[in-house]
DNA sequence: TGTACATCAGTGAACGCGCGTTCACTGATGTAC
DNA sequence: TGTACATCAGTGAACGCGCGTTCACTGATGTAC
């Protein structure tokens, strides 16, 4: 069935068969040429559509984001109808993402792995970003959060849920927290926390 | 003037060349054979003192714990008069530990880097994490801070002391937060929110 | 104090490893005429 | 429709790399008598 010689969606099948295999074997067990066998392909022929190991991981990372914003997206969507309760879903939903793909989301955020040249890495970390900003701002037209600058809020509650996110990968919570319901309620009593915080007075 | 052949303290110095060596090259600069060649010694030699490469960086790890708990233990000490004022300067602290030895706090937080028996790790890390337990039931005793169970609000606390210093670190945070001085204000903001959702109402 | 010996902490050569990357190549594809 | 040719996307052999680890060894140290 496969087409002989040409393949026809090389860069799209390396994408797909690194997502995959990043799942599989960690961050440590990604290599190229791995990516390349699980493609059906030589080797080499990744270089004709990656700069470098980098590059892969690069587009990887980028494409990881705007599942993630996609995600954050949905998820404040399809929430209750309070701003505030909105935003906590947010928070949750973060969480979730980073469990669901612990290689994936631990190769988002370790720059080392990347390309010197950032710039689309940025773009689509940031439009995952302006997610939480935009419902922080919903929040505070609806005078339920205090008005300091909605991107240093959303910085907070980032930095709360993404810690717990990776306090969790580690493993070095100390908790036993490894069922779904008490990685859940941990993550609910971090964003019901912190919105306690945010809360006009 | 150094001692020819047998080296004496080749244990120790390996740690502190290691600590150095991580420091100047970062998580994945670090060889065993450079840590070797740095104590001015063959490259077979540390195999006398760790089992492995992984066996090292664990005592690393479990040292940083240690400087790390000290810091703590200092800072909580040598801070303000009210219980609520000592829990913000301990999550001050953390960062700023973070950020002065970026590549320290990496490797400490990196479990697929050490070895597998992660007994004395754990308990290094739990004594630090008890600071911040001890702190919270200070608050709750002055009646400041809700009567959760402390380990479930420390968890809180580290998480977003934690996602701060690491989003900084990778860089991500999409702010210009290099300034130490920006920092600085980033950690109050965060502790100083978290701080409010915590307090008795 | 001197000697015999076990133990220990070094040395340096060697191995295997699989990786990322490069290279000259070749087969397939598309286009101009 | 057929032919010539440029372009492209693969192939497979090869290179260099420095690493972690093992091994047989040897020089130093400490102890028993």
């Amino acid at each position: 069935m496969k087409r002989d010689y040409h393949h026809g969606h090389l860069h799209r099948a390396l994408l797909d068969a690194g997502r995959k295999l990043v799942a599989e074997r960690g961050v440590d067990g990604f290599t190229l040429r791995e990516v390349a066998r699980q493609a059906g392909v030589s080797h080499a022929a990744p270089y004709h559509h990656f700069r470098d190991k980098a590059a892969l991981i690069e587009s990887l990372a980028v494409e990881s984001f705007a599942a993630l914003e996609k995600t954050l997206r949905d998820a404040h969507e399809n929430s209750g109808t309070s701003p505030t309760e909105r935003l906590c879903t947010l928070g949750l939903a973060y969480v979730r993402f980073a469990l669901e793909r612990p290689a994936e989301f631990t190769l988002m955020n370790r720059p080392e792995l990347r390309s010197g040249h950032p710039e689309r890495l940025e773009q689509a970390a940031r439009a995952a970003f302006e997610v939480l900003i935009d419902s922080i701002r919903e929040c505070q037209t609806a005078g339920l959060v205090v008005e300091d600058a909605p991107d240093s809020l959303a910085l907070v509650c980032w930095s709360a849920m993404h810690g717990l996110a990776v306090l969790l990968l580690d493993g070095l919570s100390s908790q036993p927290a490894n069922s779904p319901e008490q990685v859940e309620s941990l993550a609910r009593l971090v964003t019901g926390t912190l919105l306690q915080g945010l809360l006009t007075r």
